[in-house]
DNA sequence: CGAAGAGTTGATCCAAGTCAAACGTTGTGG
DNA sequence: CCACAACGTTTGACTTGGATCAACTCTTCG
């Protein structure tokens, strides 16, 4: 259920740890204010924004994990994006309706910007939209990225492909864990919507890079264990490169303390 | 080949037909006049952008057809998008390389916008960098149209939705031809490349579809026969709905007069 | 005319889907 | 604290949509 956020508006600015990824980062303090000035949180599993719903609101993801998707007329569902703190979504207008829906993965707090209230603050502060676009143009190449994997990737490199990129995302975005682990709050069925592949095949995919010592992942934990062949098995022959989430090293190390730190 | 346009600069922007649905459509006269002051003929089959190339521009399709590509180090390739005219690429930064191609598939005059000259124009011009944040918007949502049908659509589906997707656009970009039909200027190995699937499985697709009286497609020319069986065969139970295309009218009615007016 | 590219067709194969049945985990309420 | 229900994962047997392979034909254009 939606719930308003006991005090509006996110505790302390100051303090987010996306703020400089996201697009609070080119505010000014009172623009920053008002952008942080209402939040709401959502428990797991319920919908941040409904599909066809008119909200009229941008939503920043403050903490917690949520995905985009689009629901087809007889049931088959689509994720687009998975949505880490500092993501945005709303930006795209919502005549008839939002396109697209959004949903809670987990406990979930984001900021509230109503539409019209964020392009006035942009009108007065250039800095502001442009910040905007680079943000859009990051999602557009990291869809574009996710599209090459549905087009023309293996069921096995798209899961590679996945698994990697959330690993380096979060890495960026979430407080950093002990080890090379982070947590991973999806079900093999979201996997599969993603990935336009079945749970049960992304079952046996993920088993055979576990029994291959890629990857270990139970309890909503991943750890990877071998940055390279996951790597490999992604098709990256030569180097690591994620257009959209700003990260390219090379191959040919070991461990994992580079991801994010390129 | 790549070749210099004989004068620099489109020849006149006041009569450019897209420039309203575009970037330049926001701008006043002598932003106007920075944004076409330069442009590039690039001949069919040609690259505007080569994959890995670092341009430093941002480039405005001004006539033709091309498409955005990504392409894998083994060969694979992704169409990611078909660019017409008032369509822009280029925003997305290009530190080691532009991620994605864009090749001509017709004769082409694109604008070329220095992306530092951009970026200095919409310092000064929020309504510029709104504007390029909302036509970004657009494309990301269509981005998420094309990922839906990648990744839970089947072959007739996606063949479909392509099909009327891009007679739609076509119709709202490119001055109307008489009949309801547009010119596609492409090959069975293009639909194949941007719908994930293998051309030989494209023709089966598209004889099954001329077979039952919805489309006529020969020499380069796309003819809808028949919208609602197009529409109903693109997965549209209730009505036709293209995000990003800013298109949406209800199922039900015949003839095609109506697209492009909406 | 002849060569290269694009479209067409049939035969066969295989990656991923479907179906079905356990088995594990988690959370909840009695 | 246990029992049970709901949900998620695992596994095997079988099917299928689309891929692959291999001709052959039709256009286009120099």
């Amino acid at each position: 259920m939606v719930v308003a956020h006991p005090r509006s508006g996110v505790s302390n600015c100051e303090d987010c740890i996306v703020r400089s990824t996201t697009i609070c980062g080119a505010a000014d303090a009172e623009a920053a204010q008002e952008l942080g000035a209402l939040s709401r949180a959502v428990s797991a599993g319920a919908d941040l924004l409904a599909q066809g719903a008119c909200s009229g609101n941008i939503y920043v993801i403050h903490r917690g994990w949520a995905c985009l998707y689009e629901l087809l007329e007889d049931g088959r569902r689509q994720i687009l994006r998975f949505l880490l703190p500092g993501d945005m979504i709303g930006m795209y207008g919502e005549d008839g309706g939002a396109s697209f829906g959004a949903q809670a993965l987990t406990p979930l707090i984001a900021c509230v910007v109503p539409r019209e209230r964020f392009l006035r603050l942009a009108r007065e502060r250039p800095g502001l939209a442009l910040r905007m676009g680079q943000l859009m143009a990051q999602q557009e190449a990291l869809a574009y990225e996710h599209l090459t994997s549905l087009g023309r990737r293996t069921a096995r490199e798209r899961v590679a492909h996945l698994l990697l990129e959330l690993f380096y995302r979060a890495r960026t975005r979430i407080a950093p864990e002990p080890g090379d682990q982070i947590t991973l709050p999806l079900t093999q069925a979201h996997l599969a919507d993603a990935l336009g592949l079945t749970p049960v095949h992304i079952n046996r995919m993920l088993r055979a890079l576990r029994a291959e010592g890629v990857i270990e992942l139970t309890q909503r934990r991943l750890k990877v264990c071998d940055p390279d062949k996951l790597a490999t098995a992604a098709g990256f022959e030569r180097e690591v490169n994620f257009p959209g989430v700003g990260a390219r090293r090379p191959l040919g190390n070991d461990g994992v303390a580079q991801f994010g730190t390129g």
